[in-house]
RNA sequence: CGGGGAAUAGUGUAGUGGUCGCACGAGUCGUUCGGGACGAUUUAGCCCGGGUUCGAGUCCCGGUUCCCCGACCA
């Protein structure tokens, strides 16, 4: 991409209303675009690393025998009626049709896929399955806050499992789980992110978040000292001690949500009357599961995790770019180098953001990469030309090396597979 | 939803009731070219609706929107 033609705008001033690093950060480098409160655009940059996380995402899915399908937002009433949620869900967005019908904005997708399964299940040789989709949710949320990290429409992905037996729900949620862990870590916040034994939710007695600590987060989470297991407030206020080493030392760790899991029973396929005949002849409930995770909350928890005073950092999975190839000054040779390499590293696969720019001063190309935050900076120079050579940089590290152009490729592939 | 702030150019800001000014950005021209460079020139603004007043960005009333705290929250 030849960043003359990208559609941004970098903006050197912090605009006065933003307080979230996130938030800040995507909108001054130019990744999302605030339509209405809660409500954003992403722009070609941000949504680059949304599909990025998109395919981690959904390559742990499939993994976990997850089926790709996709569900409608435009919901009917009736199905919120017999879960009893049209009422008591006041963050259900409402609409009137032709006719004066009235219809719901799905935040979530059971009242969906739990009729759509009955037609399709019917014995316990239809089980287990489990069907996800990535797509956009609305909720109405009373105060949407700290830019893309609480919003009333955003991607999630939403997995949903179907099962004949409680065993059988709770061995394939535990590898939903680690599955979870795995993606967060291949996102780059691994460090930071916990499985989090939780209550206090509307499905089950109890359920797991996945907790990414960082001042930005609107939850509190503790963490025994002794053995790292975090527990929700609720489970704390519940229980004095660590439920699993019986610890009474916790650390406070504010933390954002950014996904959750919760075995969900029969809580669903009873009012869809969605049964299965067992072996033994007889007819009973599927069990069900269910699995979320944002997208766009993610995004911005990535951004809250790894920045520096300079700008974003994206690791490497999930960035926009994986080079930014900087051209200064614009002389004949230092241009055809540049371009040369430019073309060599797309035929090469290598998502390459090249600033041929000519009016801009090498401090104010150097800033915008520092805030755009691409992993692996590239210049092109008559310094370094002079030398058959480039200079490279690491976004998250301080110093550059001088490298030979025949080597770069070797050096970046290098880089690349440390993923 | 309760409480608290705010709204002037794309962004950040200044403006006793008396012609809305500045900086950045953006455009054009030129000089520059390794950490937001320089000169010249152009561009663009008082949230909406009422009211008070000779005169309203400023005062009053109503509305809208945005931000923050809380409550809420698959």
């Amino acid at each position: 991409m030849l960043q003359s033609k990208l559609f941004y705008k970098i903006n050197k001033d912090k605009s006065s209303e933003i307080e979230s690093v996130s938030h800040d950060l995507l909108v001054r480098a130019g990744f999302v675009d605030q339509l209405m409160a809660g409500v954003y655009t992403f722009l070609p940059l941000g949504f680059l690393v949304l599909k990025n996380i998109e395919n981690i995402i959904r390559k742990n899915m499939e993994e976990v025998g997850g089926q790709e399908m996709l569900m409608p937002a435009l919901n009917p009433k009736e199905n919120w009626i017999k879960t009893g949620r049209w009422d008591t869900v006041d963050i259900l967005f409402k609409l009137k049709g032709v006719g004066d019908k009235d219809y719901a904005l799905a935040p979530t997708h059971e009242e969906v896929v739990a009729p759509t399964a009955k037609k399709f299940i019917f014995s316990y040789r239809d089980l287990p399955l489990s069907v996800f989709h990535i797509q956009n949710k609305f909720r109405n949320e009373l105060r949407a806050k700290s830019g893309i990290l609480r919003t009333r429409e955003f991607v999630m992905k939403d997995l949903y499992s179907f099962h004949a037996n409680q065993e059988d729900l709770e061995s394939y949620y535990e590898k939903v789980a680690d599955t979870y862990i795995n993606i967060f870590k291949e996102v780059g916040i691994g460090e930071s992110t916990y499985r989090t034994f939780a209550s206090g939710g509307s499905f089950s007695k109890y359920s797991d978040e996945f907790q990414t600590i960082t001042n930005a987060g609107e939850d509190i989470i503790y963490l025994c000292e002794k053995c790292k297991l975090a527990i929700n407030k609720e489970i704390k206020e519940e229980n004095p001690k660590c439920t699993k080493c019986g610890g009474i030392d916790f650390v406070e760790k504010k933390a954002v949500e950014v996904g959750n899991i919760f075995k969900m029973g029969t809580r669903y396929s009873e009012p869809f009357d969605l049964k299965f005949k067992d072996k033994d002849g007889t007819e009973k409930l599927v069990l069900m599961g269910c699995y979320g995770i944002g997208l766009g909350r993610l995004l911005g928890t990535i951004v809250e995790v790894n920045h520096d005073e300079k700008g974003i950092i994206w690791p490497k999975s999930v960035a926009p770019f994986l080079v930014h190839l900087i051209q200064l000054g614009s002389n004949d040779k230092v241009q055809a180098t540049a371009q040369k390499i430019y073309q060599d590293l797309n035929k090469n696969n290598i998502k390459v953001l090249y600033d041929e720019r000519e009016d801009k001063s090498a401090g104010e190309k150097f800033a915008e990469s520092d805030l755009m935050g691409t992993p692996l900076r590239v210049i092109v120079s008559e310094k370094t030309v002079a030398k058959n050579s480039v200079e490279l940089k690491e976004r998250n590290k301080s110093e550059a090396k001088i490298i030979k152009i025949k080597d770069l490729q070797k050096v970046i592939n290098n880089v690349y597979n440390l993923l």
